[in-house]
DNA sequence: CTAAACTGTAACATTTTTTATTACTAATTA
DNA sequence: TAATTAGTAATAAAAAATGTTACAGTTTAG
C-alpha cells in the first residue's frame, strides 16, 4: 500500500490531557539511557500506558526534533539534544498551547457589556499567567528535572 | 416533604471546568449592580448557560461567604464583600484546588524509578507554578478586573 | 391568602473529551 | 526471511463536563 494513504489528518487526532506529564515521563527515561534506543512498548510499561499513546506523544516531540527514532527490529526512540539543552518550556509549549484557567463552553451574549467582553479580559488576564509560568518554567532543564530520580 | 432530603451530596455533583471564568463573569456582573439581587435567569441569559449550573455555581459562592442570596418572588444573590476586597487568588481558590499541568491517568510503574518518582516530582513542579500564580492573583482585586468593562 | 417568581438541588440525559484497543503497513536487523 | 519495532488509521470505551427536567420550599406583591 502506498505510504501516502498513511498520512495523519491531524484533526482526526484527539488531545491527550495528561500530555504534559505523559511527555515529561517519556523524555526523563529516554535522558536516563541517552545512547540507547527505547522503544515504546518499554517506555509504556514504566508508565502503564498504552504503546500506542507513547508513539502519538513521540510522533509530536519528533516533529520537534526533540527526539529520533529508528523503526525496525531494535529500534525505538532515543533524544536528539542534551538534556541540558532542552528547557520545561519547550516542552510545556509542545503540549500546551497556553496555561489557562479555562473559558465558559458557550458563547456569551454579545448584548450584555459584560458578556461581550469577558472573554477577551479572560485571555489577557490568562496571558500574563501564561508569561510568568514560562520564565518560571525557563530556568528549569531536563537534566535538572531528570536528575532527581 | 422533609428539607434534609435534599441535603446535598457533594460527591454526585459533577467538576465544571469552565468554573474559574463562569465564577468571574457571575461575581462581574454582582459587581456591576452592587444593591440589587439578581436572578439565576438573568446571569444565565448573559452567559448563554442554564441557569441550573449558574445556581451551582453560587452555591459554591455562597459557601465561602462572598454572596448572599435570596430565595422567593424578587429574590436573586448579591455581593456579601465589597467588589475591592475580594481578590482574584480567592475566587481562583474555589473555583481550583491548585494550578497544574496534568497527571497521566494510570498510576505508574512502581517498580521502575521513574514510575515510582514521577508524580511526586511533578507536584513539587507544580506547587511551584502555583505559588507563582497566587502571588499574581493576589495582586489583583475584583473591582480591578470589573472596572475593565 | 394565594398566585407568581424565585432558589435549591436531585436525578438523569446528552455531549464532548480523553484514553484505550485493534489492526495493519512499512522498516530494520539478526 | 522471521521477528521486532515504529507509524497511524479507525473505532471503541470510559470519563468528564454540561445541560435538562422536575419539583419542593421561600418570599413577596397584590
Amino acid at each position: 500500500m502506498d505510504k501516502t494513504l498513511y498520512i495523519c489528518n491531524i484533526f482526526y487526532y484527539s488531545m491527550i490531557s495528561g500530555k504534559f506529564a505523559i511527555t515529561i515521563h517519556i523524555l526523563t527515561l529516554l535522558t536516563k539511557f541517552p545512547n540507547d534506543f527505547l522503544s515504546s512498548e518499554f517506555i509504556a510499561g514504566s508508565m502503564n500506558l498504552n504503546p500506542v499513546l507513547v508513539r502519538k506523544e513521540i510522533a509530536n516531540l519528533k516533529a520537534h526534533h526533540i527526539v529520533e527514532s529508528k523503526e525496525g527490529k531494535n529500534g525505538g526512540t532515543k533524544l536528539l539534544k542534551e538534556a541540558s539543552d532542552i528547557t520545561l518550556k519547550e516542552i510545556f509549549e509542545l503540549t500546551f498551547d497556553n496555561i489557562n484557567l479555562g473559558y465558559a463552553k458557550n458563547q456569551p451574549n454579545p448584548d450584555c457589556p459584560v458578556g461581550k467582553k469577558v472573554n477577551q479580559n479572560l485571555s489577557e488576564l490568562y496571558a500574563d499567567i501564561n508569561e510568568k509560568v514560562g520564565l518560571q518554567l525557563k530556568k528549569i532543564t531536563l537534566e535538572d528535572f531528570s536528575s532527581q530520580f
